[in-house]
DNA sequence: GAACGCTCTTGATCTGGGTCAAAGTCAGGC
DNA sequence: GCCTGACTTTGACCCAGATCAAGAGCGTTC
C-alpha cells in the first residue's frame, strides 16, 4: 500500500540527480539551463533547524542527501512528525513564503535549492513544472493519508513495523538488495521516531526490541537494522503484500 | 491553525459555485464555456458509495451540496477516514484513473463532475487549471497534516473539539452567524466520526456528552449542535485561537 | 400501535501504551 | 583510560480509551 516512488535518474542530470526528478522531468535543454542558473546548494549539520514555522522561507528545493524531518507543534509541546524528507523529496509552497512546518535536518544535509521568485516565475512561465508538482504533491498527499491509517488505527508494533518498512523501501530503491533481504540505517533517533509515530520513545524502545526478539529484524548497533525477510515486514505492518515487491 | 478555505464564490457562476472556485478561478470565457461543456450532476443517496478504492474513475469533480468521505481499510477491518468532502471540495487525480481510497456520501450529495479524458486535455492545455489544482492540493496536503496531529497527538475530548471546530468553521462562512457563536447540523454518525478520529463510537459519544456537560456545546437533538463559544470549543480542540476568528 | 432496525448512550471491566524512574551503552574529549 | 553527556533500554505502575454488554430513543413499516 505504501506507494514507492520511482526514482529513474538519468545521467544527463549527474550533477543534481534531484533537480531532474523533482521539477523538470519533461523540460526542455533551455528551461534546463535556466533552473541551474537559479540554482543553489545549502548544507546542514544533524540537528540543525532548516526553517521555523512561520518564518519566511525564501527557497524551494529538494533533499539531495541526508533526511529531513517536517514537524508540527502544539503550544503545550506536543509534537508531532508530519513528513520525512528523504533524498529527491522536495519542500517547499509555491506561492507561500511563509513555512507552514518546522523542518529540521536529522542527519547531516544537503538541498538543493532555488530562489523563491525566479523559480516561482518559471512556474508560470513553464506549465510542465506545475504539473510535475502537482503530482508530487498528489504524491505526498496519498503518503500523508497512507500514514492517517498508521496513526488513526495501528498499534504500536505495527507502527514501529510501517515505518521501517518505509525506510527499507527507499532504501532498497536507492542501494542494492536482493528482494526479501534488506538492511538500512535509521536516520532517526528513538525520540524523533516516536513523533513521527504518535508514540513514546519509551514504546519505540520496547517495540523494536520485540521485532528483535522474535526475528522480523537484527540489530546491529543501535541504529543498524537488517531485515533478514521484507514481506514478513510489511506483514508485520499490516500492509497488503500485493504488487508490493518485485516478483 | 485550521486553515478556512475562502468560499468567495462570484454572482457571474451562479448555477455551479462550485465549478468557479474550484478549477477555474482565472480562466477566461472561453475556457469557462469549454468547461461548461463537459461538465454534468451527480447525485447520491446518503450512505450510497461514489466509487470503491481501486475501481475505474472516470470523472473528477467537486461536492455541490451535502458530505462525502474518504477512507481507508485494511484487511481485518479497521478502518479510518482520511478526509472530509464538504461543499466546494474537489476529488480525483488527474492522471490517474484508480480511485485510491472509498469515496462514501455520508448525506444527500450532489457533485459537480468533469469527465475524465476532456478535462486532462484541457488541464494540459489551459496552465492556469494546473496551478489551481495544485493550491488546492497544497490545501489538502496541509488539512491531511494537521489532521495527523490530531490523530497522533491529542486526547479524545480534543479530537472531538477539532472535528466539531472543522465543520462550526466551514458552517460558519457559509451559513450566516456572529463570530462567536455557531449552530451546525452533523453530517457524520458517530461511528463515522470516531473512523475520522481514530476511536471507538462509543468513546466518541461519551465525549460528546462530556462537552455537552460541560456546557461548550448544547445539544438539540442527536445531530444539532449548538456552539456558544467557538473560541471556546476551538481552545478545547487545543489549538492556538491568533488568527483564527475575523476580529 | 406493535415490532423492527437503526443510532446513540451509559455502565463495568480490561489493557495497550503512557509515565516515572533507574540503569546501561557508547562516542568523543581530555 | 576515564569522564561526560546524549541516547537507549528496561522495569514498575497507572490511566485513557478499548471492549463487552445492556438499554434507550426514534423513525419506518405493516
Amino acid at each position: 500500500m505504501i506507494r514507492t516512488q520511482a526514482l529513474t535518474f538519468t545521467q544527463d542530470c549527474n550533477d543534481c540527480p534531484i533537480r531532474h526528478r523533482a521539477v523538470c522531468a519533461r523540460c526542455e535543454t533551455d528551461e534546463l539551463a535556466r533552473l541551474e542558473e537559479i540554482k543553489y546548494y545549502r548544507r546542514f549539520e544533524a540537528g540543525q533547524s532548516v526553517v521555523w514555522s512561520g518564518d519566511r522561507m525564501d527557497f524551494l528545493g529538494s533533499v539531495v542527501n541526508g533526511v529531513a524531518t517536517l514537524t508540527q507543534t502544539m503550544e503545550d509541546g506536543r509534537t508531532q512528525m508530519v513528513g520525512l524528507l528523504l533524498p529527491s523529496d522536495f519542500v517547499g509552497r509555491p506561492g507561500r513564503v511563509e513555512a507552514a512546518y518546522d523542518v529540521t535536518a536529522t542527519t547531516d544535509l544537503v538541498m538543493c535549492c532555488f530562489r523563491r521568485a525566479p523559480f516561482e516565475r518559471m512556474m508560470h512561465e513553464t506549465p510542465h513544472i506545475a504539473q510535475r508538482l502537482l503530482e508530487m504533491t498528489l504524491d505526498e498527499l496519498d503518503a500523508a493519508r497512507e500514514w492517517m491509517l498508521v496513526l488513526g488505527r495501528k498499534t504500536a508494533r505495527e507502527k514501529i513495523a510501517s515505518l521501517l518498512a518505509i525506510i527499507a523501501r527507499r532504501n532498497a530503491l536507492v542501494g542494492t538488495a536482493d528482494d526479501h533481504a534488506v538492511t538500512l540505517e535509521l536516520p532517526l533517533t528513538r525520540e524523533a521516531m516516536a513523533d513521527y509515530l504518535g508514540l513514546t520513545l519509551e514504546t519505540v524502545s520496547r517495540q523494536i526490541s520485540a521485532l528483535k526478539r522474535d526475528g522480523v529484524i537484527v540489530l546491529t548497533g543501535k541504529r543498524h537494522v537488517a531485515v533478514p525477510d521484507l514481506v514478513r515486514l510489511m506483514a508485520e505492518a499490516g500492509d497488503d503484500t500485493d504488487g508490493g515487491l518485485p516478483a
